[in-house]
DNA sequence: CTGTTCTCCTGTAAGC
DNA sequence: TGCTTACAGGAGAACA
């Protein structure tokens, strides 16, 4: 499943790879998979001729830029894109070509057509939902510990649910929410505004560095990608917790635990995130 | 407004 | 073996 650091993994190959490259002419398999109120008929007729100026990126979302459009993708659970000559047969769960004018396509692939593509015009991309109400991306430039530390005294949800909903700080996801919540030693169910000072502090830098450290493994292995720019969702760099059940914690030995956490798979090490302070 | 639950999807794994 | 059920979860909608 992309998370930040995959996700710009991804921008970055769609930008060596396809970046300034026209459309010749678009098909879409799977019309749910276009969203907004330009529907999948509009889409492919408005992106015919269009020219691909770049990549940006905000949270998990993908930017291209057109001459006249933005186009925001989001690969939610199991998006991926793929540039492959246009002579290729298409793969299982292809659900949108883009054929370029020197003879590759740019493909989208999906399993569980959960991704969404949303074409607005240059420009409304960072007012659409989804965008406009991101936090900061979770940078030491742009992501403030006070303000951090302010946004959770006010809020009384588990701070693991807390995290996942893009409001707070952008970018987190099940995977890398567990992990940060572990390098702070903090609970993923403890309720937010408890949190202390220091607490807080320690989640700020835990956050930055989880997804800091991925970003960087995923640019190094960016280089060795050809064409498939969706198989970076499925490096991981080394996680202490996720996946991790039942086998011992890195610092205490004692075995991971998973319970569920407003419906979403959680692991965390019971002897170093204690839920109360004095036990 | 805040916080919680449901929905979208399909492949894989577990259970009987 | 073969069928059924549970599970994976990002984000937006629906609901309390």
């Amino acid at each position: 499943m992309p998370e930040l650091p995959e996700v710009e993994t991804v921008r970055k190959g769609l930008e060596k790879l396809v970046s300034g490259a026209s459309i010749k002419s678009v098909d879409v398999y799977w019309d749910r998979i276009i969203s907004g109120s330009i529907a999948s008929s509009e889409f492919k007729q408005l992106l015919t001729g269009e020219k691909i100026i770049g990549f940006d990126r905000r949270g998990k979302y993908i930017i291209f830029h057109f001459r006249q459009w933005a186009m925001v993708s989001h690969l939610r659970m199991e998006g991926k894109y793929e540039v492959e000559d246009s002579s290729k047969p298409l793969k299982k769960h292809t659900h949108v070509v883009f054929h370029l004018a020197d003879g590759r396509d740019l493909r989208y692939l999906d399993v569980r057509k959960f991704g969404r593509m949303t074409l607005v015009p240059l420009g409304e991309e960072i007012s659409m939902t989804g965008i406009r109400l991101l936090g900061p991306e979770p940078t030491e430039e742009t992501f403030d510990e006070t303000t951090f530390y302010n946004n959770l005294q006010t809020k009384k949800r588990a701070i693991k649910p807390l995290l996942l909903d893009q409001k707070i700080v952008a970018g987190l996801g099940n995977i890398y929410v567990d992990e940060a919540l572990f390098l702070a030693k903090i609970h993923p169910l403890r309720i937010a505004n408890s949190l202390k000072k220091d607490e807080v502090s320690q989640l700020h830098k835990a956050i930055i560095k989880v997804l800091g450290d991925a970003v960087e493994a995923g640019g190094t292995t960016i280089r060795s990608y050809q064409n498939a720019l969706g198989e970076a969702g499925t490096f991981q760099v080394n996680l202490s917790v996720y996946g991790k059940k039942g086998i011992p914690c890195i610092h205490c030995g004692t075995p991971i635990e998973k319970i569920k956490v407003a419906q979403r798979g959680t692991h965390f090490c019971s002897k170093c995130q204690r839920l109360a302070a004095d036990q």
